[in-house]
DNA sequence: TTTTCTTAAAACGTATACAAATTAGACAAA
DNA sequence: TTTGTCTAATTTGTATACGTTTTAAGAAAA
């Protein structure tokens, strides 16, 4: 998963940085300095600066005192509601994708996935059923933003899926696809993506739109059945000590 | 507008680039690069390249090449969306803040902005009419996400903020209040304003919701009045000239 | 004319030096 | 203990040098 030849110094900061904290290697409440990503990484202060600044736009670290960054906290709640941004940003985009943006190449492309997760979701398999999955719905997510052919959208997703428990994968990863409970979901989900591809074929904008809100929030289920199972949520911390 | 005495060299890099491009200082499609922004601020080119860094995170400029950046250009429809965005946003804060998450002081401080606002849009001075407004209505918005108590959508919000065409005031600006159209457009606007508080006081999460969405869109109105008029519309391009 | 190739100029990525600001630790007083 | 103050060490803001890459202008070929 991690780029071991990083290409340019700044890069390989950015990502470095950004790792560390989605990992959990630095918790929330961490000071982040220039020393400190220039230790982990052996960069100099050019590329570590841009790191910091960057992970700070995008909202991974927050400002501690006046001039220094502290690694940010994020609430379960901020885990819903970052979840439902990206819920309006994607019904945004199926609407538009279905008032007339997707062209038929991108919705065969799109009902093509829909046909392949239909293998993996009724599969029995469990090793390749995980990767198999997180990369098809990937792509179903990726080729829903492009057939709505808004830059103003993607951008907005992009931004929002730099908060790490944003993503639709983000929590699959964490769950056995062979748990009963996950896998209703999983079936739901899937049923989603199918009706969402319906929709944005017949040119039903609403349904697209409240479809594909709806679908987003199968992520708020993942998340409430791992803290009803009381594993360990990732990025999640109740307590901020910072300071 | 501008400030002349800026704190430190990356602050004046970073508003001042942004300041030629939300001006038409450069149009979309011109080269942007570290030593023009020399050239522009006299600053050396650490502060110039967190400036351009920045911007680019921020949308306004789009990477041209491997590695230099040009000024982006936005069509209407972008306008729209962006617009649509940010109404997803407020409304969502809308439902958040009727939802429980308003306290009544900020309940009381909007009611305070709205009577306010009651004055200068059923006032008939004009010089004063058009700053008072833009700043009470700025301040309304304000209010509006913070009684959201979302940092998430604050974050969102302050995203797409970073499109000068998608803050509420954007058009406004550009726009004599006495027209009969505006002061129609601003006379729904303020009853929507009245109405989004009562949404919230009463608890009334997905009629705060809709009203905030629907109140965003005032801005379309705006943009549609200014087309009509084929006044020269800030920000908007239609032909990028990209290479 | 247009295209391709070549090459000089410009811009970039990176490292680092220096001064100024900030932070953290030690110590003293309440 | 807590609070406050001072000092030293750390960290940041900025400028700039160096080598490499990218860009663009001009010459040669089609």
């Amino acid at each position: 998963m991690e780029n071991e030849s990083a290409k340019s110094q700044t890069l390989k900061a950015i990502l470095g940085l950004r790792g560390l904290i989605v990992d959990g290697e630095l918790i929330p409440g961490t000071r982040v300095s220039e020393p400190l990503i220039i230790k982990y990484f052996g960069v100099s202060r050019t590329p570590a600066r841009m790191a910091l600044m960057q992970t700070f736009e995008e909202g991974l670290l927050e400002r501690h005192g006046k001039s220094s960054y502290v690694v940010r906290a994020f609430s379960e709640e901020d885990m819903f509601q970052a979840i439902e941004v990206r819920g309006s940003l994607e019904g945004m985009a199926a609407r538009l994708a279905a008032e007339g943006k997707a062209t038929p190449a991108i919705i065969a492309e799109m009902q093509k996935c829909v046909v392949e997760l239909d293998d993996v979701v009724s599969g029995v398999t469990q090793a390749t059923d995980q990767d198999a999955y997180v990369k098809l719905n990937d792509q179903f997510h990726n080729l829903l933003l492009e057939a709505s052919g808004s830059q103003i959208v993607e951008r907005g997703l992009k931004h929002i899926k730099t908060l790490p428990f944003a993503s639709p994968n983000a929590f699959v990863k964490s769950l056995s696809l062979n748990m009963p409970a996950v896998k209703r979901i999983l079936i739901m989900a899937q049923e989603q993506h199918r009706m969402i591809v319906e929709a944005i074929r017949y040119g039903k904008g609403t349904r697209a739109q409240a479809l594909a809100l709806e679908h987003s929030l199968c992520a708020t289920r993942y998340l409430q059945l791992l803290r009803s199972m009381e594993s360990e949520i990732p990025f999640m911390s109740k307590n901020q000590k910072v300071k």
